[in-house]
DNA sequence: GTGAGTGCAAACGATTTGCACGGTG
DNA sequence: CACCGTGCAAATCGTTTGCACTCAC
């Protein structure tokens, strides 16, 4: 199943892929999608709930969370695991890795500079890789910013 | 203590680390150890809490989640999200990734055979990468039932 | 002896489930 | 019109927290 990268589809494009998934294509889907296209980045369940609420008349977590499930078994969405009950989603764009700061917590993006996927995928031969997800754990560049001199 | 950075610390091992870091050496941390290292690959909290458990005297949950903190911090066990709710630990042996099957939720591991981390951290200029997590999604071989596509 | 670590009980919070209603196809 | 999806309420479950006791150092 190949899933073309587009770094921001439309809504038309979210209504077709859910439909070639067998899913229907409703409001609280394409709100969802759309707001977390508009938010970018890394965001919880809570904060598009949030930001869809603070942009209309809201949705409830539930279907927040039916939604966010929904266009992830599409393909639209990629979830993020920044440790146990953390979970962070964000449109499926193009390929990049994150970075955790172990003191401020902040999560970063890192550029996929060589093709990780491909190079690990030579290490299990008959399985179908789908994706990769690449956490780097660390200090950030700002955290470390005071040099230990 | 010379300290074999491929091989599976030896109790006296980790209590040396644990005393390193200013941890104090206790049962339940070197219980909590020995016990991840003997079932060996991805376990829960849980998991460890059982096996202690049908072992001998047992050990409260809140023990083992404290024992796995400590000695996640003294970097003597390592932490695999695999989902949310869902925290793992192995024993940090040599690095290696891991693949998670969508379909039957094995997490198997796969060999580094490339310095991931450091070509990422060319990425992030002033960061400090202390340990990089890779994740694969797919399918595995087992479940693509034909190997040979 | 002192303070870190233990472990009991209770809180916590993100996510899930069951089910009746409403909208999509 | 049939069925998927919604959304309300409540349950679930891994994990965290508060605090008095115990043990390592």
């Amino acid at each position: 199943m190949t899933v073309d990268p587009l770094a921001h589809p439309t809504s038309d494009d979210v209504a077709a892929r859910l439909r070639s998934r067998g899913l229907r294509v409703t409001g609280p889907r394409l709100t969802v999608y759309r707001t977390l296209a508009r938010l970018g980045g890394h965001r919880s369940a809570d904060q598009v709930a949030a930001a869809v609420a603070g942009d209309g008349p809201g949705l409830p977590r539930t279907s927040v969370y039916n939604a966010l499930k929904a266009l992830a078994d599409a393909g639209l969405v990629a979830a993020v695991d920044a440790g146990p009950g953390t979970a962070l989603y964000e449109v499926h764009g193009h390929s990049h890795h994150h970075f955790l700061c172990r003191r401020c917590e902040a999560l970063l993006d890192v550029p996929a500079a060589t093709p990780v996927q491909d190079l690990l995928g030579l290490q299990l031969p008959g399985a179908v890789i789908e994706s990769a997800q690449v956490v780097l754990r660390g200090v950030c560049p700002q955290c470390a910013g005071t040099p230990a001199s």
